[in-house]
RNA sequence: GCGGGCGUGGUGGAACUGGUAGACACACAAGACUUAAAAUCUUGAGGGGGUAUCCCCGUGCGGGUUCGAGUCCCGCCGCCCGCACCA
């Protein structure tokens, strides 16, 4: 491998570029005039460029550095383009790992975290980021969780919060509760451990309320990817149906929830959840049930097992009416495939036109009735057997739906039934449902904010008084046992009652961690506030104009932050109702993964690629044997397959890491870390560096006066239309675009230098100056400790990141002339120089004058000739 | 199962609303410089055939629309992601 920084010691004016004197030295320039500090009183259009925060491990990896350079380069160029940025940085400081290194090696959760940031600090600011580091703060300060704490009382004051009783999901490991977000196939997110379902009261935040205005929200959401909304959309699940109450024949009655009213006709049974309320009081008297209500109730969580898991019911003695059918009843099931999470807990079954009913029916021998006819079908002979109908089609078999389309069939037995009455009710009522369920947020943990709540055996749930507030956590804790060190505080946990003063029990859950990442992003507009925010600095710089994370968040982070901002709305904290306005979802960073001869998985930094007749072979850079080369995957340090940022940046400088995971792939697509591509990008930060010191030693020559020459002017149309580009693309994010874009526009100048002659003419100069300045304009996003050297270089005494965008002359980006393709039948046959915008006829003679043309056409006229104006031609033989 | 996305040289990838496929880069090869290597510079290259500057094939596969298809439509195949007894 190269040892770059021992070739390139030296000057200013050194053969070699040396990043290892250049980018501390600009680091400590930008930060000693403050220059990407934001202010308030600017007058200047704000823009606010956020990266999700990161996690304080301990160590920045690759994926940080793709996410954080892209954020730059967009903070830079919307700098440059004459905006007010706001770019900040801050720590998503709370939680489990902190515990688990408390527990493992007896460092306090606190310590272990301000070392983590400290050392994470250093880590970005090698990086050169534009980083506004004046607002950061970590979730973890007092400062901030006493505003959330704050936020907390709000939103229980305007009934955004509230507490149940609930069936959770419980990891065993962590030894907490998780939403339902964080089960991922049936375990822990975090821990990977099979979840458990157990009964807890929690605190939950009512997002459910908030359920149709985050959908609609995001309708308005342009700028974000398609694929997150329709994540969201999904995850929201909006349904809308018909709630139906069925008469008991022995008495009373069960409602169930359907979005297929039109089938009601071809219903064949009635099924229960196990977790139905008529369930549990049937199962007081009946053992079989009872044991069948406990078999569903083990299996409820294991993912796997809902998967394979057949069809099962049990046949209560409960039978109810049909309710369109005259006479008919239906038989009562308690079945195992029923939630009792969705909708009413009950259900009818129409086999003929639901996979689920179909195979319990067959499974219990019930009647298939086909009710939906599909086109091309005929009454007499359609059935259904295994497979059910779900498509579209006309109502038969269905009394008074008979002949209606589904939609229609649909509305009119919900407008009959709801005209009904039973036992004073009306018989229907439309609903609309949804998935998403409330946001329970008691985590029974130590390092997380403290429920700002008293428990009174008295006055039963009082707040914390916003005086007392913040509720600290005690640092005498102590992690040997297992579970929440708060609960077992005594002067944490023992407390008076605010209102009565009698002995009390303070609440000693905290909070979800990802509370704390959903409003981050708007205390960073008044990060010293003593009230959770600033309205008027909030409603200035919010929404987020262009917020850069990983697709992992498309749901939970942002959806949480979704409703965080309405809520936050609503208690006047601002005034926005969509925290990010922009939203890039960056692919992953990716490497070889290597594994010796036992299987072991080897790190690349202790493997060597050798290539021997274009087979790649790796080696063991110790011990020299042979190691197997697997397939690309994530980096992770599990597979060891990891490329340390910090290695990277003492051999090669943040710039060409900057400038490596930017080049080649989308940036919305994962990027591949390669030693060839690190080295190409090393070496093209050199060869910027002698392209810009050649400029210069040519700007300096003696110049002879000239007036217009073409070579000129053709050097300024690159260097304008590369202004374009590189400027439309960077606002695109099209980084990789960019990038290739410099490339052509460093060739072009290198061209220009090479046929330049020893006394070249002043308007060359001139341009060349044009050229190259623009050079190190464009590249000062993506690279900007080497382009404030090539400033230097140049001679300009400000500094580029302080200079504004070039703009790209129009007149430049058209041309006197195009290039024509000229088809025969669709195939390229030559091309055709002539003046923009000539006439068609011109073009059409032009074209048909070819040579190649002319051959093919031989002595017969053409058929037809198509000109599309400054684009093609084809003529059609 | 449902929903979404993607398939382009040896590799990563360009190609705006249908209009010169393969920009740019990596890897490779040849040459220059060098005692040599590295670095650097120049040149070459989708495949095949003709050894000029000519022709054929070519964007996963098979059809279609069109003067013209990587791009649009239909049917397959493969890969990736999300959701999943949500009634």
């Amino acid at each position: 491998m190269v040892e770059p920084q021992e070739k390139s010691a030296g000057d200013a004016r050194a053969e070699r570029y040396n990043p290892r004197e250049s980018e501390p030295f600009w680091q400590g320039v930008w930060s000693e005039r403050e220059s990407f500090a934001s202010r308030e009183n600017d007058t200047r259009e704000p823009y606010y460029v956020l990266e999700m925060f990161p996690y304080p491990s301990g160590r920045i990896h690759m994926g940080h550095v793709r996410n954080y350079t892209m954020g730059d380069v967009v903070a830079r160029f919307q700098r440059a383009k004459g905006k007010n940025v706001l770019h900040p940085m801050g720590w998503d400081a709370f939680g489990m790992p902190a515990e688990n290194a408390a527990m493992a090696n007896r460092v306090h959760p606190r310590e272990w975290t301000y070392a983590n940031i400290a050392a994470m600090r250093k880590q970005l600011q090698s990086m050169g980021f534009s980083l506004d580091w004046g607002r950061e703060f970590a979730t973890c300060d007092e400062d901030y969780y006493h505003r959330q704490q704050m936020l907390f009382l709000d939103f229980l004051e305007n009934g955004l919060v509230t507490r149940k009783t609930s069936k959770v999901n419980w990891d065993p490991v962590d030894q907490t509760v998780l939403a339902n977000e964080q089960v991922i196939d049936g375990r822990g997110w975090r821990s990977g451990a099979l979840v458990e379902q157990r009964e807890l009261t929690q605190w939950f935040f009512k997002i459910s309320d908030f359920a149709e205005d985050l959908l609609a929200g995001l309708d308005t959401l342009e700028n974000w990817p398609e694929k997150v909304r329709l994540m969201q959309r999904n995850w929201i699940g909006r349904s809308e149906g018909l709630r139906i109450l069925f008469e008991i024949v022995d008495g009373g009655t069960v409602e169930v929830f359907t979005t297929r009213p039109d089938t009601l006709f071809g219903a064949s049974f009635i099924a229960l959840s196990a977790d139905h309320p008529l369930a549990a009081e049937l199962s007081k008297s009946d053992h079989a049930l009872k044991a069948f209500v406990a078999e569903c109730r083990r299996m409820g969580t294991a993912a796997e097992a809902i998967e394979t898991a057949e069809k099962k019911g049990y046949r209560t003695p409960l039978t109810v009416r049909h309710p369109v059918i005259e006479g008919a009843t239906l038989p009562v099931y308690v079945a195992n495939f029923v939630l009792m999470e969705y909708g009413t807990g009950a259900i009818f079954g129409c086999p003929a036109h639901d996979q689920r009913d179909l195979d319990f029916a067959n499974a219990y021998g019930l009647p298939v009735f086909p009710v939906v006819l599909p086109e091309g079908e005929s009454a007499e002979t359609f059935a259904v057997t295994t497979e059910a109908y779900t498509g579209p089609g006309i109502a038969f078999n269905s009394g008074f739906l008979d002949g209606l389309a589904i939609d229609d069939a649909k509305e009119k037995i919900a407008s009959v039934l709801e005209a009904r009455t039973i036992e004073g009710a009306p018989q229907a009522t439309r609903q609309v449902n949804y998935r998403l369920r409330d946001w329970g947020i008691s985590r029974q943990r130590y390092w997380g904010c403290p429920i700002p709540v008293i428990h009174c055996e008295v006055c039963g749930v009082v707040p914390v008084p916003k005086k007392d507030l913040p509720v600290r956590l005690p640092e005498d804790v102590e992690f040997d046992t297992p579970g929440n060190p708060l609960d077992r505080h005594p002067t944490f946990r023992n407390v008076d009652c605010p209102q009565c003063g009698a002995p009390a029990r303070r609440e000693t859950d905290t909070m979800d961690t990802f509370v704390d990442s959903s409003w981050y992003f708007a205390r960073f507009t008044a990060p010293h506030a003593d009230a959770p925010t600033i309205p008027s600095l909030a409603d200035k710089w919010l929404p987020v104009d262009q917020y850069i994370g990983g697709i992992e968040h498309a749901i939970l982070h942002l959806l949480y932050s979704r409703f965080f901002t309405r809520a936050m709305q609503k208690c006047g904290h601002l005034d926005v109702a969509e925290p990010f306005k922009g939203l890039f979802t960056q692919g992953m960073v990716t490497h070889e993964t290597y594994r010796d001869a036992k299987g072991e998985w080897v790190a690349p930094a202790d493997v060597r690629i050798e290539t021997s007749e274009g087979v790649r072979i790796a080696r063991h850079l110790a011990t020299g044997t042979e190691i197997a080369i697997g397939s690309v995957e994530k980096m992770s340090k599990s597979k060891k397959n990891v490329v340390d940022p910090d290695e990277m940046i003492a051999t090669y400088g943040a710039d060409t890491a900057r400038w490596f995971v930017l080049s080649d792939s989308p940036p919305e697509r994962d990027v591949q870390w390669t030693e060839a591509g690190i080295e190409g990008a090393w070496r093209f930060v050199q060869r910027v560096w002698k392209l810009v010191n050649d400029a210069r030693a040519v700007i300096e020559l003696p110049a002879q006066p000239g007036g217009g020459d073409a070579v000129a002017s053709e050097m300024l149309k690159v260097a304008h239309r590369a202004t374009a580009h590189v400027g439309s693309d960077i606002a695109g994010l099209r980084f990789n675009r960019a990038v290739a874009q410099i490339h052509e526009f460093a060739n072009a100048i290198s061209r220009f230098i090479n046929e330049m002659d020893p006394s070249p003419a002043e308007v060359r100069i001139e341009a060349l100056r044009v050229a190259v300045t623009r050079l190190v304009q464009l590249i000062a996003p993506m690279m900007p400790h080497l382009a404030e050297s090539c400033w230097r270089i140049l001679g300009y005494e400000s500094l580029v990141c302080d200079t504004p965008w070039p703009e790209a002359d129009p007149s430049y980006l058209v041309d006197d002339t195009v290039v024509l393709a000229v088809q025969v039948n669709g195939k390229r046959r030559g091309e055709i120089e002539v003046a923009k915008d000539a006439p068609n006829a011109d073009v059409e003679a032009k074209a048909l004058s070819l040579e190649a043309v002319a051959r093919i056409l031989g002595t017969n006229p053409p058929r037809k000739v198509i000109v599309v104006p400054n684009r093609i031609v084809n003529v059609v033989a």
